[in-house]
DNA sequence: AGGGATCACAACCCGCCTTC
DNA sequence: GAAGGCGGGTTGTGATCCCT
């Protein structure tokens, strides 16, 4: 295939179509109409001999075609993207971007209040959308230029092509009900292994890092209830029997009572990770500054 | 009804040729 | 070599058709 008879916005296009999983959609992210993306397709499936999106209901599916292009087609545009961003000043007061962080929902609830203010403040143009992303897709999401920078618990050796630095440490507590019987108490071990405890992990199975840390001790709680969000905590904890053991801070804000762990806390330490290629965009470490300066 | 494909038309781009 | 005119090709748009 002769590149210099290909026009490289096609791939912009292909990229968009993939990414929103419709041509409509597509036209609007990229400021074009419904039937230029439609020609700019028939154009690429010309070009690849392939239909790369068929119909499905009110869906555009990729062939097996499109699948295997679109990580090369993302890692390339991304570094398009990124050559012509190089070099260039950030001023916050002007900029207008998109900047997109990767982080659970109980990080979101102690990171975002204390930065976007200041987010807000300094750079009024710009926008941030938070979701969670699986930790195997991170690396790739921010080689692509899909993600800027994502907030996750420290773990030793995990992605090493990954740049960190610890945004915040906290310890563990034990959360109950308002006028628990245990409150008045110091909890011990035995009392702390006779609770039956809310789990909260995003994943459907697994341990988590306090199981494993009782694992080490020799022992083994209750689990009688795992789920997914952070926001159930409240709710929940304020109208059963139930404890959860969470990090202080979170505990604080939730405003619910809580007490020591019976045994030393394992550290919790949530790091920032941005790519190398994020460290030369002088946007992505503006923000990388502002939320470090933030949760101190 | 929503959304992709197609058609006719307009605007723009680029290569080629001519003129200076 | 630079500038201008011309013609063909490409791409975007609105309108419309057609499929799911």
């Amino acid at each position: 295939m002769q590149l210099h008879r290909i026009d490289l916005n096609l791939l912009v296009v292909f990229e968009a179509i993939y990414t929103h999983g419709s041509i409509t959609r597509a036209s609007q992210v990229l400021f074009i109409t419904q039937p230029a993306v439609s020609n700019a397709l028939a154009r690429l499936r010309r070009h690849c001999g392939d239909e790369l999106f068929y119909r499905s209901g009110r869906h555009m599916q990729p062939t097996a075609r499109a699948q295997a292009m679109i990580g090369p087609v993302r890692q390339a545009l991304g570094m398009i993207r990124q050559s012509l961003q190089d070099g260039m000043e950030f001023v916050p007061e002007t900029a207008s971007r998109t900047f997109r962080l990767s982080m659970a929902d109980i990080v979101e609830a102690i990171v975002l209040p204390r930065c976007l203010p200041e987010v807000t403040r300094q750079a009024p143009d710009c926008r941030v959308h938070s979701y969670p992303v699986e930790r195997s897709n991170i690396l790739q999401q921010m080689d692509a230029g899909q993600l800027d920078l994502a907030i996750d618990v420290a773990q030793p050796g995990r992605e090493p092509l990954l740049l960190h630095q610890p945004l915040l440490q906290d310890r563990y507590v034990c959360v109950v009900r308002p006028g628990h019987p245990l409150l008045e108490q110091e909890l011990d071990m035995d009392g702390y292994l006779a609770l039956q405890h809310l789990h909260i992990s995003s994943r459907r199975q697994g341990s988590g890092h306090i199981d494993l840390h009782l694992e080490q001790l020799g022992v083994q709680r209750q689990v009688s209830v795992r789920a997914r969000h952070y926001l159930l905590v409240q709710p929940l904890i304020s109208k059963t029997e139930l404890a959860a053991t969470l990090p202080e801070r979170l505990a604080r804000q939730l405003g619910l009572p809580y007490l020591p762990l019976p045994f030393p806390s394992p550290a919790l330490t949530l790091n920032l990770y941005w790519s190398q290629r994020a460290g030369q965009d002088p946007a992505v470490m503006w923000l990388k500054e502002l939320i470090l300066q933030s949760v101190e």
